[in-house]
DNA sequence: AAAGTAGACTAACGATCGTTAGTTTACTTG
DNA sequence: CAAGTAAACTAACGATCGTTAGTCTACTTT
């Protein structure tokens, strides 16, 4: 029962060009074309364009959530969960450079998963501002703005994908620990 | 000759709509029912719907490589430098919300304006990442990996526009400030 | 009042879209 | 060898796409 190489093939290739030109600007055509296949037997193999997406999106969506989950709940200090959440984005994204497009910026177009998709974004969401607001709390933190730091770590972690690829001399674990650096201990040399 | 303002709406309008759901899953009758006209009159005012995504992208690029440029080649330190460019992009997106969702989002979808996109945003990340290397020349910054650096404020300040409706109780110039102390001096209490 | 014009309209075009139905091919299993 | 099956194919559907051509209306300018 281990058939689904075909399966896997069409949802890979389509996150492939659906982070290239968008979901809508794809066509059932093109994901056929990659495989040297006509469009109608891509429906062998799965349910139709919109099941594609779905598929993309939520497992990431639920492999974000579950971790961060373990993360939030865990006996760490908050400065070593905000690590944590750094080296967490770092793993996904070396590992899902193209699901991570579709991730960002075609979940909109999810017809029928968008409320699920939507309830595992504010879980994490919650669970990362949680945080934030327990390591100013506690006073390991500045008492600047949460939702600027929220927003400030989340952008640069959601985008991860666009960077990898342009940075080849450097790897996962070095860049997870720049970025921390970076993120938490600021650029400043003072 | 200052008749342009059905032109300016349906830039606008588009903008709006291409932010919600991307320039490809747009379609000119959907523009068209937001200002209550047929699909066929948007013709009267523009030439394209290649047109409009081109008017949105170019200006702006156009404005944040020239007000780069300034920064740049002023005599200030880098670090103010730095404070300056954070400025720069809270104050555009601010003011053009819908637009710089297009200029992340929808640049590839640039028929005949790509080539010149490029150059622009070229020259904007290089200006950037100069600042950069000299300010950990200089001393001024932390020797860590530039590109980084460069990598982390630019993926916060381009996805500003996504987060200011989310604040509604803070100003531009807060915002500014406290992003700035973020981005350059860190999160640590320390 | 006449002429010009800005900006809307209807109707239609060829292309492309996601998807379905029915068929064929090639391999695996009994 | 026969039967079954996975996975490709051709052909076509109705919908929607960007765009053009030609027309009408209402206002402005002379």
């Amino acid at each position: 029962m281990k058939k689904e190489t075909r399966k896997e093939q069409i949802i890979q290739i389509s996150a492939k060009l659906f982070k290239d030109k968008g979901y809508a600007a794809v066509s059932m055509r093109d994901i056929a074309k990659e495989l040297d296949i006509k469009a109608a037997s891509l429906y062998n193999h799965i349910e139709s364009k919109q099941d594609i997406l779905k598929i993309i999106i939520i497992s990431l969506a639920e492999e974000f959530t579950k971790r961060m989950t373990v993360i939030y709940s865990s006996n760490e200090n908050n400065i070593s969960k905000l690590h944590q959440i750094v080296a967490l984005h770092v793993d996904i994204a070396y590992r899902n450079q193209y699901e991570m497009a579709s991730l960002n910026n075609n979940w909109m177009h999810l017809e029928n998963g968008i409320t699920y998709y939507l309830e595992l974004r504010n879980s994490y969401e919650d669970n990362f501002r949680a945080i934030i607001n327990n390591g100013v709390q506690s006073g390991e933190l500045i008492n600047s703005n949460p939702e600027v730091t929220l927003f400030s770590m989340l952008s640069t972690l959601r985008h991860l994908y666009l960077w990898i690829p342009k940075m080849e001399e450097i790897n996962p674990k070095e860049l997870s620990d720049n970025l921390s650096k970076v993120l938490i201990n600021g650029i400043l040399n003072k």
